[in-house]
DNA sequence: GGCGGTCTGTGCGACAACGAACATATCAAA
DNA sequence: TTTGATATGTTCGTTGTCGCACAGACCGCC
C-alpha cells in the first residue's frame, strides 16, 4: 500500500497536528478499509490497534441486560476508535462497529504509546478530543431521556451525514432501531414521518438527506449542542 | 484549620498514592466543607478548585431545553470533582451540586496542575478513575432509556448509601425527580412502592434504608456493574 | 393554637413507546 | 419466473410516564 499523504488531513485529529509531528505519526499509520457492519471492539477487550477514520464511520454502543443496546457516541473523520488509551487503559468500554463503510488509518498500539510519549501536541488534542467525548455522551444521555424517536433520528441523521461525508448512506430501520434503543417499528414510524416532510428519502436501507435545513429543525438542540462543543474545545 | 491528616485516607483516590506522594498532595490541600444544595460548577465555567470528597457527594447533572435535568455522575469518597482537568481542559463540562452534606478536601488549580506533573502515580490514579466516570457515564445513559423509575430509584439510593457511608440521608422526593429526570410524582409512586416492600422509609425528605439486599433485587443490574467497573479499573 | 410553607399522596385524561402479529413490497438468486 | 430473503408498513391492546390539579400531612414559627 502506498504511504498516506492526501489521506493525511483527511481525519481531523491528524491534520491539526504540526507538520513534524504528523509526518511522523503517520508514518507509523497504515490505511486499512472499515467494513460494514465490522466489529472493531468489545467491551472489555484490548484494543490491537487505534483508528482514525478518514471516511467511514464507527459506531459505540453499550448493552444492558442482555440485549437492549444504544448508541452513546459516532466516530467518524473528527475522531478516532481506542481514545481510552491515553488513560492508560487499554481495554475498550464500549462495543465499537463499522457503521459506514470508508477508511481509516491505524497504528498498533505499542507503537502510538510511544508516539503518545514524544509529541506533547499529539497529547493535547487527543485529550481534548476526550473532553468533548465525555460531554457528547452526557449530551446523548439526556437526549436519550427527554426527546422523541423522531428527533432523535433526524439527529442521528445529521450526525451521520457530517461523517459519512454525504447526504446518502445505508442503514435499514432494523439498524437504526439498534442505535436508537427502541423498536424497529418506532423507526418505520419516525423515518416514514420525516419522509412525509420531504425531509429523506430512502428505499430498502438506502437513506437519502433531502432537505437539511428541514432536519435540523426536526431534531433536537443535541445537535447543534454537540457540534459547537467540538467547535469551542477544538477549534 | 488543622491540617488533613485522618481525613487524609478517607479519599479512595488519595488514599491509594504512594504515601511520600500523598503527603505532599495533602500538604497542598484544605479541608472545607459541603454546604448541601451548594452549586459547585457550572458548564463552561473554568474551576478554581478541585475537590475530593471525604464524606458527603456531589451531584453531576446535564440539563437540555432549558429545563429538563439529569444526573448523569455521583462523586463521593471513591472520586473527585473537576476530573476534566486532567485532560488540560479547564471547563467543567456539567453542573455540579452538593447533594449530601460533609467535608472534602480542596487544592487550587494551578497548584493541582503542579502536582499532577511531579506525581506520575497521581496522574495514573486520576486518568483510571476518568476511565471508570466514562463507562459509568455509558452505563446510566442506558439505564436511563430502559428502567423503569422505580429500578433507577433503588439503583440511586445504593449508589447515594455507598457514598454517604450511611443509611439515611436527606433529599426530597422532589429533588430525586430532578436526578431521575422525572416528575416529581414518578418518585413519589415508586418511592411508596419500595417503602410497601419494606425496603427503605422515608418521611419529608429523610430516607432510610432498611433492607439493602432487598434494594439490590429491586434495582437494575447497573449498579453491580458499576462497581464491578470501579473494582476492576481501579482495584 | 392557628398559619404558612414544605412534603407527600391520589386521581384524571393524554401520549409515546411497547410487544406481538401480520401484511405488503422489493430485490436476488435459483 | 417463481421463490426466498430482506425491508418496510399497519394494527391492536398494554404499559410507563406525562402534565395538571388538588388534597392531606407534617413542621416550625408567630
Amino acid at each position: 500500500m502506498p504511504p498516506a499523504t492526501t489521506a493525511t488531513t483527511a481525519n481531523r485529529l491528524l491534520a491539526s497536528l504540526p507538520k513534524r509531528d504528523r509526518q511522523r505519526f503517520l508514518a507509523g499509520c497504515e490505511p486499512i478499509k472499515l467494513v460494514f457492519t465490522e466489529i472493531m471492539a468489545e467491551p472489555g477487550e484490548p484494543f490491537r490497534h487505534v483508528h482514525f477514520p478518514t471516511d467511514g464511520f464507527i459506531s459505540l454502543t453499550t448493552v444492558v441486560d442482555d440485549g437492549a443496546t444504544l448508541e452513546v457516541g459516532l466516530i467518524g473523520n473528527e475522531g478516532m476508535l481506542g481514545i481510552s488509551l491515553i488513560l492508560g487503559v487499554n481495554a475498550s468500554p464500549l462495543h465499537a462497529l463499522v457503521q459506514g463503510e470508508g477508511t481509516a488509518l491505524r497504528m498498533d498500539v505499542a507503537r502510538f504509546r510511544r508516539e503518545l510519549e514524544q509529541s506533547p501536541a499529539l497529547q493535547q488534542v487527543l485529550k481534548r478530543y476526550l473532553y468533548v467525548f465525555l460531554s457528547q455522551l452526557a449530551q446523548t444521555a439526556a437526549c436519550t431521556r427527554f426527546h422523541v424517536v423522531e428527533a432523535r433520528l433526524a439527529r442521528w441523521l445529521l450526525m451521520t451525514e457530517d461523517r459519512a461525508h454525504s447526504g446518502q448512506f445505508h442503514v435499514t430501520h432494523e439498524f437504526l432501531a439498534y442505535m436508537l434503543g427502541v423498536r424497529r417499528v418506532g423507526v418505520t414510524k419516525a423515518a416514514t414521518s420525516l419522509q412525509q416532510l420531504k425531509l429523506i428519502r430512502y428505499s430498502r436501507g438506502d437513506i437519502t438527506i433531502l432537505d437539511r435545513r428541514g432536519l435540523e429543525a426536526a431534531s433536537c438542540g443535541c445537535y447543534e449542542a454537540d457540534k459547537a462543543t467540538y467547535d469551542r474545545i477544538m477549534g
